[in-house]
DNA sequence: TTTCAGTCAATAGA
DNA sequence: TCTATTGACTGAAA
């Protein structure tokens, strides 16, 4: 059974041997095949030669604004009228979900792993490309005629690009009608959460952010779904509450006096993720959370949300749980206990946030951090360790490798003598929040019990 | 084993 | 046709 459909990670014809070191994150049945692409027609753009693989760039690469970087590639895009599946499938090698996942919803830098940082730091060099709109208005030209090609049979299907119409379902030409049928079979239809069901897990979330498995059988035997739609709801709910809560914080950096700086990303996260992770909710955290005042209510209100609708298993679910749903009735959500998972997620940037920001507060205040690529060698300066920025103390990026002759970083905002009254600012409130942390932390080796007052 | 980050891809809605 | 949402999945880390 072969499949093609998985997208050809782009290269950036920084160095081939280096590139797409990562594995690829899905071993999906339809992997892409040795050698077969379902996308030769797209191919990458290509980016000023170096020696450098995208991971080396990633892992040299200073603090970048994710916020602003995803904000200038929509205006990018937009003005250009180019598309996110083609942006996506030949810049960043991501499908169009994904793209629109990361232009509206960036993790501040300081949270995203190098993985998560290489489609920035793609992004990034996309926008540094002066030819970058021209290359991609060539692609699109180019999957165009692809597709006219195929559709007035100048080339058998599925040998062409990732053209429109060929792109969902691109088969391979070589499959049976019988493998065919057999993988129409294989392919699961999607589960949709009814309303109702989707309120129900909130609900219970609200009661339980990291249910118990005794909690997700009953959950998935009461609303009539498989314990691993449970799961995998809790898992994908938290995960996008903790995003969300960053992006407020990054949204209100963005509002706050001047430009984002994704190195102070929120102001309402008192402890780190990393210290999430260990310290489960039931533990130590959850009780010092059950102290702080909750400030992402959003998310937990009820949504009016029409959706659900169509399939009849769904219909059949929903009803069935309409009747015998109650995994947690009559709960106030805005009277249920804090949810460390909002609580967790808003700690940890803070706590990020204040190690990036007053220990080098010319990166806090670098909002409008950009690497600049110059297609110009300039071996004497490679990642700029002479920067303004260079003089935060150890920041692991500001390394200087000898071995980047192609690229300069430029910071171009550091030398904005507006920013200073809006650091001052941001110094201030970090202060405040290291303050707050710290009183936290104390309280929470302490295992004291404190009223706090924020 | 659990949780997470990151992503795919189906689907809904504009 | 495009973008946003979201259930499912993988690999890594703890």
């Amino acid at each position: 059974l072969v499949i093609s459909k998985s997208i050809k990670p782009v290269s950036l014809t920084l160095e081939s041997s280096k590139e797409n070191q990562y594995p690829h994150p899905h071993s999906h049945p339809h992997t892409e095949p040795p050698g077969g692409k379902c996308t030769p027609g797209l191919q990458p753009v290509q980016q000023p030669h170096t020696p450098l693989g995208i991971q080396e760039l990633v892992a040299m690469s200073p603090e970048l604004d994710t916020y602003a970087i995803t904000k200038r590639v929509k205006e990018v895009l937009t003005d250009n009228n180019l598309g996110q599946r083609l942006f996506g499938e030949s810049i960043l090698g991501l499908t169009q979900g994904s793209v629109s996942d990361l232009l509206s919803r960036p993790k501040p830098w300081h949270k995203l792993s190098l993985k998560g940082r290489e489609p920035f730091v793609r992004m990034q060099l996309w926008l540094n490309d002066p030819y970058n709109i021209d290359k991609l208005r060539d692609m699109k030209k180019m999957e165009k005629k692809a597709y006219l090609k195929r559709r007035y049979g100048l080339l058998s299907p599925g040998s062409d690009s990732d053209s429109p119409g060929a792109r969902s379902d691109c088969v391979s030409p070589a499959m049976t009608p019988l493998e065919l049928c057999s993988f129409n079979q294989a392919k699961k239809p999607r589960v949709v959460l009814a309303a109702e069901e989707k309120e129900a897990l909130r609900k219970a979330y609200l009661q339980e952010p990291y249910p118990s498995q005794h909690t997700i059988e009953m959950l998935a035997s009461q609303l009539h779904l498989k314990t691993n739609t449970v799961i995998n709801w809790f898992h994908n709910y938290r995960s996008r509450m903790r995003r969300e809560v960053l992006m407020e914080g990054l949204q209100d950096n963005d509002t706050d006096a001047e430009p984002t700086n994704c190195s102070t990303p929120t102001s309402h996260s008192p402890v780190s993720e990393g210290d999430d992770r260990k310290q489960h909710p039931r533990g130590r955290s959850h009780h010092v959370a059950t102290r702080v005042r909750q400030l992402n209510v959003k998310q937990e209100t009820a949504e009016p949300e029409v959706e659900g609708s169509g399939d009849e298993e769904t219909s059949n679910r929903h009803s069935k749980a309409k009747a015998s749903l109650a995994p947690h009735d009559g709960e106030d959500p805005a009277k249920s206990p804090v949810d460390p998972v909002s609580f967790k997620a808003s700690s940890e940037s803070c706590r990020s946030s204040l190690e990036v920001s007053l220990n080098s507060p010319s990166a806090a205040s670098s909002p409008g951090l950009m690497m600049s690529v110059s297609p110009i060698p300039s071996s004497s300066a490679p990642i700029s360790p002479s920067l303004p920025n260079s003089s935060a103390p150890s920041t692991n990026h500001s390394m200087e490798p000898p071995s980047v002759p192609n690229y300069s970083l430029d910071l171009p905002a550091l030398h904005n003598p507006k920013l200073n009254k809006s650091t001052q600012r941001r110094n201030e409130k970090m202060a405040n929040l290291n303050n707050i942390i710290h009183r936290l932390e104390r309280a929470a080796n302490r295992e004291e019990t404190l009223e706090w007052e924020f």
